[in-house]
Order: C-alpha cells, then structure tokens, then sequence
DNA sequence: TATATTTGACCGTT
DNA sequence: AACGGTCAAATATA
C-alpha cells in the first residue's frame, strides 16, 4: 500500500492549478475506492473559489452538480462497470494531460496569459469532457452484480435481469413571473411535451416532456412535471433517463433565457423555505433552498449509474458564458442536509490519499487496484 | 409552412 | 378494470 501527500499539504502545490490537478487527481483515484460519490463533491467544492480568476464557480458548480451521478451510488454499481475501466483509465489520463496544459497555460512562467481566461475555461471543457467520456464508458456495460466485493463472473456480464431507467425527482419552487401553466422555464435542455395526463388524487395535471433530439440523436431523457398540490409555486419534476444528446443552444437566446440556462430559476429568498423533511438523506437540497433533488433507482439503471446530472451542464462546450449563469455567488455552493453525504474522509483531511500499488485479477474489490501508482502521477 | 402543443385513444402494468 | 404513460392526429403558433 502506497501512500502519497495530497496536494494540500505539499508545499510546492501553492497555484489554485496545481491543486486543482492533484485534486482531480485524488479524485481520480479516490473515487475507486469511495462507497459514496459524496466524497467526490467534498474534494472538489473546496476548491471553486480557487477559481474565481478565471472561472466562475458558479458554473464550475453547476458543471459539476451536472455531471456527477447521483451521489449515493454505491460501490455495487461502479464495479458493474469495471469492463469498461481501461477506458476509464484513459479517458482520465487524457483529463490529466489536458489539466497539466491547463496548468502550464495559466502558470506564470508558461506564456502569455492575456486570454487565459477564456481559454482556460475551454481547457477545463475539455477536461470535464473528459471526465463525460470515461464515465459514459463506464456505464455502457453496467451489468447487475449481487455483492458489491463479489468478483465479476461472467453471468452477471450478460445478466437478463431488466434494467430500469435512472429517476430522480427534484423539488423546484418557482416566483410567479418565471412560470407559467406549463410548469418551470428552461431549465437547459430542449424539451418537447408530448402529453398530459389528469392523475387521480392529484389537483393538477401532469405533463409529460421528452428531449427533443430524440429523434434526431436517440436522446431517451424524460420528464415529468406537475405542479405540488400542497403549493402551486411548487413544480415536483421527476427526471427519466440521461441526456445522450449534444444540445445546441441559440448563440443569442431571448435575455429570459440567459436568466434561467441553469436548470431551475431562483426566486427571492425572502420567498424560501424547505420543501422536504430536512433530515432525508435522499434528498439534496441547494442553499438557495429553491430546489431539492432526490435520486432514485440508483440501482440497475440502464445504461448504467453514471447518469449525469440531468441539471443542465452550461459549462461543457460553448453554450454560455461565464458571465451569464444565473447563479449568484450565494447560491452556488450547494448546503448538504446530511454530514454523512458529504463528510470528508478521514484521510482526506489528513492529507493523505492511499493508492494500491498492484493490480492482480479484475473483480470487484480490484477496483482501486487498477487506480495504480503508475496511472496516477502528481504534478508537482 | 414548419414546428410545437393539445388531447383523446391506445397500450402495458398492476 | 383502473391507472399511468405514450402515441398520433388535430390544432395552435411563429
């Protein structure tokens, strides 16, 4: 068992890069080894203000709200995938490579950094592309296994067991002038009704939305949205279903759009309040208090776990800029109601991140094997 | 005219 | 049989 210093305490990682890097580094690493993707968020929020010269946290946040999966997948879907995992592997050495040029790009002894702005931020693009990449491989296996320290056998690559769509609800609460009777504005991505239907017990209608390049690109997300019974401001969205599709956005949207290109708009705060018991752990709720996702079907969902955050990415391509996220620099960070989620590991804090150093058969428990010394490297 | 929405019918599941 | 989800023709809108 190898133990190497986490960037934090390594002296000669003073630049916000250079702990970025290592970070997404042990990152990289860690979350082999993590039960919970909750450890992700912990390391990587820490350092969002790092990124205020270049970039907005606000759309580093919603980057990665967006496109990590639902936080309590369990070590028993990441192993589903392990067929995929040297793809895995390169897919994040290539964010590493791209996360070094970004260093060498923005360090003040590399060239010029008159737009190392802009392209700093096409640079951390690619990396989260990057990022998309791997996880996708990852899930494309995804078969059902039966413990999560069991070793992969074959029967459970070509499992029958039918798989159910990923599903995650979100709470959205919405001012009067940002909604209508078809329920929350944009909220990123291009969705097309194609129903409604009067549920029993319920006051109103629920309609129902699919991506509109489904069709055109085989893209399956869904939704649901209906408006809560107990507060019309209240839309319960629920979420089928992942986007395959590369949204298109306009290059001039209508200035009500640029509002609200971030999945939910935000209303006063004087008009905040919980929307759901505070202490379920299954539901996450943003400090703006505005919006509550809880996830479900984290299991066997097809396809695969790795479900990006349907919350719309604004980051990844081109799409918006910095300065028009919607988010104010108070609502970026999410508040997690539960310390367990989002608790930093113990080694975390120390400084510490263990890497095993040997890789011997492929099965579940070799997960964090594969994350070898020689697949992960420091930058400083 | 093209695209988006509405809405009753249809279908699968329970 | 009831219910929820989807389809597709009709209709509305840009």
């Amino acid at each position: 068992m190898e133990v190497f210093q986490s960037p934090n305490t390594n002296p000669h990682c003073s630049d916000p890069f250079s702990l970025f890097t290592n970070l997404f580094l042990v990152f990289s690493s860690q979350f082999l080894q993590s039960q919970s993707w909750s450890f992700t968020f912990s390391l990587l929020f820490p350092l969002l203000p790092l990124y205020n010269p270049f970039l907005s946290p606000n759309l580093l946040s919603i980057s990665l709200s967006s496109f990590f999966p639902p936080f309590p997948c369990s070590f028993h879907t990441l192993s589903s995938s392990i067929m995929e995992f040297p793809t895995l592997i390169q897919e994040l050495n290539q964010g590493k490579q791209l996360a070094n040029q970004l260093r060498n790009h923005l360090h003040p002894s590399s060239s010029s950094s008159s737009s190392s702005s802009s392209h700093g931020i096409l640079l951390i693009d690619q990396i989260l592309r990057s990022y998309e990449n791997a996880l996708l491989a990852l899930s494309a296996g995804a078969p059902s296994v039966t413990s999560p320290l069991a070793p992969l056998k074959h029967t459970d690559v070509v499992s029958k067991k039918r798989k159910v769509m990923a599903k995650w609800s979100e709470q959205v609460k919405v001012s009067s002038s940002s909604a209508n009777d078809s329920g929350p504005r944009c909220d990123g991505f291009s969705w097309r009704k194609y129903g409604q239907k009067d549920i029993l017990g319920s006051k109103f209608p629920r309609g129902y939305f699919r991506c509109s390049h489904r069709f055109t690109q085989g893209c399956l997300a869904t939704k649901q949205v209906q408006k809560s019974d107990n507060d019309p401001t209240v839309y319960d969205i629920t979420y089928k279903g992942r986007h395959t599709c590369n949204r298109v956005l306009h290059s001039n949207p209508p200035q009500e759009d640029q509002n609200s290109l971030l999945q939910h708009p935000m209303p006063p705060k004087q008009e905040q309040k919980p929307l759901q018991q505070p202490h379920d752990p299954s539901w996450f709720t943003f400090s703006s208090d505005a919006v509550q996702v809880k996830f479900e079907n984290l299991d066997d969902v097809e396809g695969g776990l790795f479900q990006p955050f349907c919350a719309p990415s604004p980051m990844f391509g081109s799409e918006v800029q910095d300065d028009q996220s919607p988010f104010r620099e108070s609502e970026l960070s999410p508040t997690f109601e539960s310390n367990d989620m989002f608790g930093f590991c113990s080694d975390f804090e120390t400084g510490f991140v263990s890497i095993p150093n040997s890789v011997t058969n492929i099965s579940i428990g070799d997960l964090e094997e594969y994350c070898s010394f020689d697949n992960v490297e420091l930058f400083c």
